[in-house]
DNA sequence: CCGTTTTAGGATAAATGTATCTCTAAGCCG
DNA sequence: CGGCTTAGAGATACATTTATCCTAAAACGG
């Protein structure tokens, strides 16, 4: 579904979404925390700072914060960032130019339940899984 | 979404589906057909045989044909085949061991949307891929 | 100002997925 | 039987993703 790098940006947000503290936290506490190597996670992160749903600061006290609040940044946002919108524009069979003018065979089925995905994920924001997460004790890693 | 190989797997089960001719029909006029490399395809059927879905004859005359009906195969059958459950069966953070006792933040959300996926997969046959496919001349190669 | 900490960015290595190649086995036909 | 055709299977290239390494650049603190 998502490639491991998503998977790890999700978590990652998700994680210092769920933290109270607001304030620059540095990549490898947030790597060690959730047992996801350090220069893979820069990485990703880089991507997020670029999206601008990220910003960063370096050197000691030094870390990565949201860019705007978490209540404003949706789990399609994140997704996108880092695998692009090709989960969510792409043929399911890999067709160029399919669409509504030139349908694949699935073209139909598959619209109706892109759609639902779509919206879910756009329309659920860092902060509505943060609560979940503290509420419920939630886990974000093995 | 699906690996490619899934994807080409699906185009050439529709393929063979929409053909009125029952019998069997070689990997070389498939790939060539819906311009997929002929050796890969071939890596690919040899999936779908092995887990029963399609069988194979060599030589003159040869090629692949379905081992069912089908009106018996569905598209989830074809997935699973090539590219295994994960996708209806994994975690979407990737954590090993998330389920109804340990879920991931996500694990409630995501449930309510994969099910609908894999029930549209597990209800829709490749016979009714075909009769789409002949009624309203749906395309199956860019 | 200099050493330390941290992210940024490019280059490199390892792993996986995609695609090709070669040889074998099976089937057809003369 | 002998030559041709086709799928099977293993080995080999190629590409992309995943992961690591190394050198900056920026920030802090003595």
């Amino acid at each position: 579904m998502f490639s491991r790098a998503c998977e790890y940006g999700l978590r990652a947000a998700l994680y210092l979404a769920s933290l109270k503290h607001n304030g620059y936290v540095s990549i490898r506490e947030i790597g060690e925390r959730l047992n996801i190597s350090v220069p893979f996670l820069t990485k990703i992160f880089q991507k997020l700072t670029q999206a601008g749903l990220m910003q960063s600061l370096r050197g000691p006290s030094g870390g990565v914060m949201f860019a705007r609040s978490p209540e404003e940044i949706t789990l399609f946002d994140v997704i996108v960032a880092i695998d692009g919108p090709d989960l969510f524009t792409e043929c399911v069979l890999g067709l160029p130019g399919c669409g509504e003018a030139a349908p694949c065979p699935l073209h139909d089925h598959w619209k109706e339940v892109r759609t639902p995905i779509r919206d879910l994920f756009a329309s659920t924001t860092l902060a509505d899984m943060a609560r979940r997460i503290q509420e419920a004790r939630l886990r974000l890693t093995a």
